[in-house]
DNA sequence: CTCTATGCAAAACCTTTGCATAGAA
DNA sequence: TTCTATGCAAAGGTTTTGCATAGAG
């Protein structure tokens, strides 16, 4: 059923690591956001619901669920990161407004498989990629 | 003559700012490395030089480069900034492996129009992107 | 002369780590 | 019982900032 939840877990056995409540606290507190959160933010969230647990719990479990493939690392430009949770969210690029900071998720096939034909003219096994387009949305043009 | 000389010349002039040795001298030495280098990289090898130059100042100075377009900070894996000398330098993305950190530039004018179209299906005006694939290269694979 | 740019050191920002202890298996 | 995960605070790595002074216009 939560299938986010499960992937922790066998993630967890198949290292012979152990499960803990805050793991799991966590990871709710994240998923449920459906946010792009930065580790600080989902810290904050995390404190309302479980004020004690500690920031680098937070940040020790968002590597986690990074190495789980439960969410991944947003390389957008300034500041923290950000994580965006990988279940129940297919694979997308991000097509954010330079002046306002709204932004689209988007995708294109196309593209992905003439990256695919540009790492293989490389001698490259293409594993992944990270795509930003920056520009201004309807509104920000006006 | 040295076009990026005079694009930072033009820039502080519109910006109402003065020109300096300084800024100069950090120019002369991101330009003469030719690499993707970091803030501290570069206020190595300015000291070198220039010992009398600031950590601050080569920090102020590639902001300031930023902003006259002159180069570009590339958001690439871990760790500090890179910044890459836009100036005698065409647009590319980049490939990089993941196992060693080897890595091409890239071009794909394909990509590029797809990009566009993209953008411009959620009604935005694309002002730029990045893209950079991960993979394996020839060696690292075998 | 005026006011920006610099150098230095300290601060700020984000993330990781050491250590003692709580808690899972 | 054993050994990992946690919480705290301190340290780490990178970048920015405050302030007095040098230096450009």
């Amino acid at each position: 059923m939560n299938t986010a939840k499960d992937k922790l877990n066998s993630y967890l056995e198949k290292e012979g690591m152990r499960r803990s409540q805050q793991r799991e606290q966590i990871l709710d507190e994240f998923l449920a956001s459906k946010r792009h959160l930065t580790a600080e933010e989902l810290y904050d969230l995390v404190k309302e619901k479980y004020p004690e647990i500690g920031q680098a719990t937070v940040y020790r479990a968002l590597k986690l669920f990074c190495e789980a493939n439960i969410c991944r690392t947003l390389n957008l430009q300034e500041g923290p990161a950000r994580y965006e949770a990988i279940i129940g969210h297919e694979h997308h690029d991000h097509l954010i407004c330079l002046d306002c900071g709204r932004f689209e998720e988007v995708v294109s096939p196309r593209i992905e498989e003439l990256q695919q034909k540009l790492a293989e003219a490389k001698g490259y096994k293409l594993k992944e990629h990270r795509l930003v387009l920056y520009g201004l949305c309807s509104e920000c043009r006006s």
